[in-house]
DNA sequence: ATGCTAAACGGACTGTGGTCCGTTTAATAT
DNA sequence: ATATTAAACGGACCACAGTCCGTTTAGCAT
């Protein structure tokens, strides 16, 4: 695991070329690619991390990013479309590691346990990933209702609705998947974590008691 | 119901003076108000109306709301603090009635009915309801993560825990109200709807399974 | 080397939400 | 009537995301 690649995370939309065939991770992409463009992703993703450790997600605008990294703004945008494509990015190598983990990894997260631990398994880790990268997360989130069309997004909902199948739900997996989706969302869950201090672990008991019974309900 | 005051529906934070107690319902607020200030304030919401339904909420900008209403800028924002809670005040009246519906109307949404069949009810009408105003509520999303600490918000949620413990549920009520709860979003929904042409008796009848599982789940 | 062209560049410009602060005014006291 | 004052006003101003378009340049063909 690492660096497969494995779907694309930008949303599809605005981002002009951005980069060869969806972004996946933040290595050279698409190989075409003339050598100052490569040069300029390079040091814009560089300066990003920088002033975003140095001064945190939310300080960080296009201008001073084109600043510190020596460039023009519209080459910002030509690059990345959008403050929410620049994070979402940052985002994707963890992202697409994520995604191997849960496609192709060891079980119970990946393929091999019971439908079910596998649920269980996807929400822990998925609360764990959101507390670690959850402020880029949530800058990442496309604003509208595309935001669930995000290619990452739909990935993750085929996941959860295949494996409510597996598991022998047949009440609209579809919504169902939706449903359980929406739940693990950074909003909710840096929310609950951050303004109300509920521990992580309780989170995670929380979901296993919710996959549990929409997987055995009714 | 209907001119019943509830719980304010405003965001407490930044709104200045706003109006009087929370901005419940569009009416004379807390009396004491300049008069001035009164009249502005309905010049300001029924020109909002109407530039609403000739363009629709995305297209209403703050600044082209003042030239309307025939005011300054800067007292559109010392009225409501934010667009996001000019559009709270034009939802504030639906919100309001909903709000009465399910506290003290009629069962099954009202007291009366089985914890279950309130629930039932609840997720129905709400959907209902963001389907005549998912829009406007669209609009009034305070973003970051205290979205779900917008009074509102707060009431359905203590409601839809309320229901869960009559409903006898012992696992983390708090945090399954709130997961039930994100699940009636209006980004979700309208999304659904908009995008992929879910029938709203298709949403109703998976939010009817999802609350009974968790009701009898386990 | 030279010329060609599509891609990349950069920064001025626009639209919009939100703030600031000097000015006006409604309500009240005298 | 007049003075007083806290509230309300208004529009210039700021920050920031995102666009436009004239200019530069990498890569290639000759």
């Amino acid at each position: 695991m690492g660096a497969v690649s494995l779907i694309p995370i930008r949303p599809g939309a605005h981002a002009g070329p951005a980069d060869g065939q969806g972004g996946l991770t933040s290595r050279p992409a698409a190989e075409s690619e003339r050598r100052d463009a490569a040069r300029n992703r390079e040091l814009l993703l560089r300066a990003a991390r920088e002033l975003i450790d140095e001064c945190g997600v939310d300080r960080l605008t296009m201008a001073t990013l084109a600043q510190r990294a020596g460039v023009g703004k519209g080459t910002v945008f030509r690059r990345f479309g959008s403050r929410a494509g620049l994070m979402m990015t940052l985002l994707s190598d963890a992202e697409a590691q994520f995604q191997g983990r849960f496609m192709f990894g060891p079980p119970p997260l990946g393929p091999g346990a019971p439908a079910l631990e596998r649920l269980v398994a996807f929400g822990a880790e998925r609360i764990g990933w959101v507390l670690e990268y959850g402020e880029l997360a949530r800058a990442a989130d496309v604003s509208a209702y595309n935001r669930f069309d995000v290619p990452a997004a739909v990935l993750w909902h085929r996941h959860l609705e295949w494996l409510l199948r597996q598991a022998g739900v047949t009440a609209d997996p579809w919504l169902m998947a939706g449903a359980l989706s929406v739940t693990l969302e950074p909003e909710r869950i840096l929310h609950s974590v951050r303004v109300h201090g509920v521990a992580p672990a309780r989170l995670v008991e929380s979901w296993r008691e919710l996959a549990t019974r929409v997987v055995k309900g009714a």
